[in-house]
DNA sequence: CCTAAACCTTAAACTATATTAAGGGTATTT
DNA sequence: AAATACCCTTAATATAGTTTAAGGTTTAGG
């Protein structure tokens, strides 16, 4: 049994909550995207480098932060099975990125690069359409998180976060959850300990 | 000279920054998208309603904010001339909005409906392509916005808004600057003061 | 051109969150 | 299995931001 095409199965599986793949594009996809296993704490984007690929985690899980002047880390966005996670606009511009994307856990994911996935939006109107609607969700999802940080409070923002992300959140430490919610881990801490006091 | 059609014109010379529209297409946004003007106060979207319009501005400026249960408001977003703004969610979803978009000063937008831009995905491919790459560059510009939210001061995102929306920024009465930020007025006003005392 | 409403500032008291430091617990790696 | 690195908690102290209240200034709109 060949490894790659089961991957690549769930992510045309993923595509069938969109406009669903004929049988010619699913033949771009087993083209153009390669399967790749990353070890935890494995890097799949490091600051400095141009982010070269578009990755889907098939499998596993991953972190993407900034590195501020003081080396403290700030988690912008986290990603497990069937979802993407990219530095769009090192991407798309071809430039260094101010990002790290890391695994938390072991992983799989299929990447495409950039004259790839560019070729493919040429040659195949549905994927353009795709990502469209792909990334129209996540920016909706990141509009309500923005609004979350300029009118709630740390407890609040952390209980909707367990609400919104129960199948990442119970595999993540809570250092990392705290620099997703822009708050200390003994903050978050104490946040817990007034949480269960008070039930 | 009929005012609709020039603004149909600046809705065609901002495409040219995309990939420019043939002449089809442009006919079709002269038939799909209604002109409209907004008074200072006016509402093109009130909570509870479905947003039924994607809003190009022409001229003017607006502000898109959520009333929390204190009554406060909370600006997510400003738009003014050659922007758009729409509760994506709610008119995708065509569901009762969170939020309201209002403007700050006399506007003039152009509008279309939902099943007019459905049309024009499915007829013309480009617009999928373009209303593509326009909400990724919203997107990247959301994530920074994120990163500062949980990494930076007030006073630090105070100084990168003034940066990066310098047209916007000395149209704005401080109250609505202080709400995007997640911050009281009064605090702003005393950045404000340090900022000042300070060179 | 007048007036009400909106806006801006200041300051004191209060609350939310950060920092520092320390100790114990739990995984990963060797 | 031991060693090391990471993780979680607690608490005291410090800082960032809010609340309340008040007075002065600007601006929109009749």
């Amino acid at each position: 049994m060949n490894t790659e095409n089961t991957s690549v199965e769930q992510l045309i599986s993923y595509f069938k909550n969109y406009f669903p793949l004929n049988s010619k594009e699913r033949d771009e996809l087993l083209v153009h995207f390669t399967e790749r296993k990353i070890k935890r704490r494995g890097f799949i984007l490091q600051q400095g480098d141009v982010c070269r690929h578009f990755t889907f985690v098939v499998s596993g899980c991953f972190k993407m932060y900034a590195v501020d002047k003081n080396g403290k880390e700030h988690n912008i966005q986290f990603a497990a099975e069937n979802d993407w996670i990219t530095d769009l606009a090192s991407f798309y511009a071809e430039k260094p990125s101010q990002l790290y994307i890391e695994a938390i856990e072991p992983s799989v994911v299929l990447q495409i690069k950039h004259p790839d996935l560019l070729s493919l939006y040429i040659n195949h109107h549905k994927f353009d359409r795709n990502f469209r609607i792909i990334i129209e969700q996540k920016f909706i999802a990141l509009q309500n998180r923005v609004l979350q940080n300029i009118s709630s409070t740390a407890e609040e923002r952390y209980q909707s976060f367990l609400e919104q992300y129960p199948h990442i959140s119970n595999r993540l430490p809570n250092t990392q959850i705290a620099s997703y919610l822009g708050i200390t881990p003994e903050f978050l801490s104490k946040i817990r300990k007034d949480l269960t006091q008070r039930t």
